[in-house]
RNA sequence: CGCGGGGUGGAGCAGUCUGGUAGCUCGUUGGGCUCAUAACCCAAAGGUCGCAGGUUCAAAUCCUGUCCCCGCAACCA
């Protein structure tokens, strides 16, 4: 029986337009998702949205519409999103669903059952701010004044608490015992500091607002949105209802994968809550890094916001994928460009990837016919090279560690074009025709082409299906045994076609969409002196071009 | 002395645990090839590894001090 995996992403707050962020984070967890199935695993892909709590209520107050109107609106966004991205989520939650405050509800039954000292109502002190009608951290309170400059002062709250305090040593002795438990390990050290002071118990529900679940027996109490949301991951398999198989099968999760802001929800409070009711905890809490911009963390208030759906839209999903990849040594920060992207684009997609692939095509429909040639290879470089490289890339894909992964792909692709100048075959095709010898080696060049498509499936689905289609393989063998050396057919149909990944002018990229940020600009002012989304670039004067067809991969049906 | 991460050729990074000719990608320069998306292949230039001491035959790597940047320091999802 195939190994069960679940694997869930934060669930996204709905007060906002999905931005980078929680792209990066759907992307990679679906990277791991499409791996893990086909290499056999039984896998459970979760993500959703976090819908309750103060900020979704104030904005649609705000907007003058019904909590849930907001949250269905942004909802349908990120269906849309995750779409376009070719996220491939067996399910996803809504804590505004009737399932997920099931589960809350049976959460907090099993902890009052097996902990009735753990829930008890208390006084929760803080820094209030009037104004903004929220209790400010500690750390962000100066002089009396929050951040934005108004007035907090410190005021009480009943609230019912969870006695979090109990559970600091229980937590250490599993973080001593499960050192991987968070990853990667500078976030295990934070965690383990943070514990080690010792714990607060934690408010956990909140009478100052009604867009949350109502705290049982206490309707005038709803469930702080902590408590709420990281029930999400159980509660979306059913824990609480009757039909609870799949929380039988899938939980404990095995990882859960979470931007580093939100570390200590995930690995203090969310198996604190657990550990009190019985539950099993999650096997590990992955942290990303955040895309920052101009070294700043990326959010709307700083009026920097990277909103990459022109780049999705202009060169495709699969090339942003690659890029989110690529460029992000897993665990760190990295700054997002424009740029960063469009060099990657050129440089791996285009000039690598895409024309490697172009060439061996053209010379196999050229030689032979459009077909793939009849005599296949078993012996010689290319192959050696494959079989040396397919373990590190499995390694690194175990490890998270994308970058090495889609390195270890590279060097395989580096070596067909290396192959390829070493072995002349347009010089061998005019001095002997398609002879065994030019079979060989271009049959080589497929072949090895295919093993690196196999490789990228996970991070490009789409574009690996219509490569490994073009080079004459079967688009749905992408298993561990489709990385082994041999798999492409003789005679099969090649389709020379249009580049797969065209090139693009990075100069005259940039200098449009100077023009429309510009235009943009004009018509609507920067809000609140925010700073610009990036500083002005020589590319600003590259004559502008009147727009054209924006070049994109083919799409595959 | 609250805890932790980082400062390596023009840019972005690896190497530091287990001292021993400083490596990768992009960019630059020269050459090659012409099957291919002005792509591909080969070669070269470019770094006293933040700074100052110390240990050692030998330090980016170990020790001490110091400067700078960043994250965490609890109810902001």
């Amino acid at each position: 029986m195939a190994p069960k995996f679940y694997i869930t992403t934060a669930i996204h707050y709905v007060n906002d337009d999905p931005h980078i962020g929680h792209m990066y984070e759907n992307v990679v967890a679906d990277v791991i998702a499409r791996h893990r199935r086909r290499m056999g695993d039984d896998v459970w892909f979760l993500t959703g949205a976090d819908e309750h709590g103060q900020k979704i209520e104030r904005a649609a107050a705000k907007e003058g519409i019904a909590p849930i109107e907001l949250a269905d609106r942004v909802v349908a966004k990120h269906h849309e999103l995750w779409r376009t991205l070719d996220i491939s989520n067996d399910d996803f939650i809504r804590t505004t669903e009737s399932r997920h405050r099931v589960g809350v509800l049976e959460l907090i039954r099993r902890i009052q059952e097996r902990m009735p000292d753990d829930i008890y109502l208390g006084e929760h002190a803080g820094w209030y701010c009037q104004s903004e009608e929220t209790f400010v951290p500690e750390n962000q309170v100066k002089d009396g004044r929050d951040e934005n400059g108004h007035a907090v002062e410190m005021t009480t709250e009943r609230n019912f608490f969870f006695k979090l305090s109990r559970y600091a040593q229980p937590l250490l002795e599993h973080y001593r015992n499960n050192p991987g438990f968070v990853y990667p390990p500078t976030r295990m050290n934070e965690v383990i500091s943070f514990v080690e002071q010792g714990l607060k118990d934690l408010s956990v529900s909140r009478t100052s607002i009604t867009w949350g679940i109502p705290f049982p027996g206490h309707p005038d109490h709803v469930i702080y949105v902590w408590m709420d949301a990281l029930t999400n991951y159980i509660s979306a398999l059913g824990f609480g209802s009757a039909e609870h198989g799949r929380f039988d099968h899938d939980w404990p999760a095995d990882i859960q994968l979470i931007g580093k802001d939100i570390i200590r929800f995930h690995a203090v409070y969310w198996p604190a809550f657990l550990l009190a009711a019985g539950l099993p905890l999650p096997k590990q809490i992955v942290g990303h890094g955040w895309w920052l911009r101009d070294n700043q963390k990326i959010s709307k208030s700083l009026g920097n916001v990277v909103r990459p759906y022109d780049i999705i839209e202009k060169f495709g999903a699969d090339a942003f994928r690659y890029f989110l990849l690529r460029e992000m040594v897993f665990g760190q920060d990295q700054n997002y460009s424009d740029e960063a992207f469009l060099g990657r684009y050129n440089a791996d997609l285009a000039n690598d990837l895409g024309n490697t692939l172009s060439r061996s095509i053209k010379m196999t429909d050229t030689y032979f016919g459009s077909r793939t040639p009849p005599t296949s290879c078993s012996d010689n470089d290319l192959m050696r090279t494959a079989e040396a490289l397919v373990p590190d890339y499995l390694k690194a894909m175990d490890e998270l560690s994308f970058q090495r992964a889609l390195d270890a792909a590279w060097k395989l692709l580096v070596a067909v074009n290396g192959y390829i100048v070493a072995s002349e075959p347009w010089k061998k095709f005019k001095e002997t025709g398609a002879d065994e010898a030019l079979s060989r080696i271009l049959w080589n060049t497929l072949e090895a082409q295919r093993i690196v498509w196999v490789m990228m499936s996970p991070f490009m689905p789409s574009t690996t299906r219509e490569a490994l289609s073009r080079l004459g393989a079967d688009p749905e063998m992408i298993g561990r045994e489709a990385l082994n050396w041999g798999g492409l057919t003789n005679g099969a149909r090649v389709r020379a076609e249009e580049a797969i990944f065209p090139r693009i002018d990075i100069a005259t990229y940039m200098g449009e969409a100077m023009q429309e940020k510009n235009e943009a600009t004009a018509v609507e002012p920067a809000q609140s002196g925010a700073p610009p989304a990036s500083p002005a670039r020589p590319e600003h004067n590259a004559p502008h071009k009147p727009a054209r067809p924006a070049p994109r991969p083919p799409q595959v049906p």
